[in-house]
DNA sequence: CACTAGATTTTCT
DNA sequence: GAAAATCTAGTGG
């Protein structure tokens, strides 16, 4: 392998959830698959979502049978569904019973890039993975990795990659949502072209 | 390039 | 019953 396939720990996600989204970027997304294969990316855009005080968050309005994940364990994937047909990935972050996750919104492919082709139907690489729902789809994550513990060397995790190491973070409002827009918590990394175009409104 | 409408179904009110 | 942490195809400039 040529990047090291040690998950990030567990303390790397037991922290303000600001302060992971924005040291998430540049980290390497691996996705492994049961035939031996897997596919990867360097993560590139993210959001933070938080609990009480972030109108946006799915968890403000307290514990249901969806968002129960965010309640739980740092470090583990909270996968959903929405939109009838698209499904998007987080990770859980801050201590057990503090709801917050970050949302990974966009990642440029590295590893596996003919294997997501085929999952996406896509020809272009640069529309395979930037967004949320086109990510998920090009790594095929579906509720099945909801509740995955992500600390460990499996079907789904994050680790370290030296690609980017010197760049600059730029942040915005968050996109597709109505409320909470006063809330600056994207962040994506300056000038690379695999973060999503959705504008901001 | 900018903008709009339509898809599709789970989840919560 | 309405909205949803989205995407694509289609129209018009």
């Amino acid at each position: 392998m040529s990047f090291d396939m040690k998950p990030l720990s567990r303390s790397f996600y037991v922290r303000y959830t600001i302060d992971v989204a924005k040291d998430l970027l540049g980290k390497l997304l691996v996705r492994r698959f049961s035939d031996g294969s897997y596919v990867a990316g360097v993560i590139v855009e993210v959001e933070a979502y938080r609990g009480e005080d972030d109108p946006a968050s799915h968890a403000y309005r307290g514990l249901t049978s969806r968002n129960k994940v965010m309640f739980g364990k740092p470090g583990v994937a909270y996968v959903y569904f929405t939109y009838g047909m698209y499904h998007c990935l987080n990770i859980v972050t801050e201590p057990e019973g503090v709801p917050a996750a970050v949302l990974i919104r966009a990642v440029e492919p590295v590893f596996g890039i003919d294997i997501m082709m085929k999952f996406r139907g896509a020809k272009d690489v640069r529309n395979l993975t930037n967004g949320p729902g086109k990510l998920t789809m090009a790594f095929n994550i579906t509720r099945e990795l909801n509740g995955v513990d992500m600390t460990k060397n499996d079907v789904l995790f994050v680790t370290n990659y030296d690609k980017y190491r010197d760049f600059e973070i730029e942040s915005s409002p968050r996109i597709g949502i109505k409320v909470g827009l006063d809330k600056p918590w994207r962040f994506y990394i300056k000038g690379n072209p695999y973060v999503s175009k959705t504008r901001i409104k």
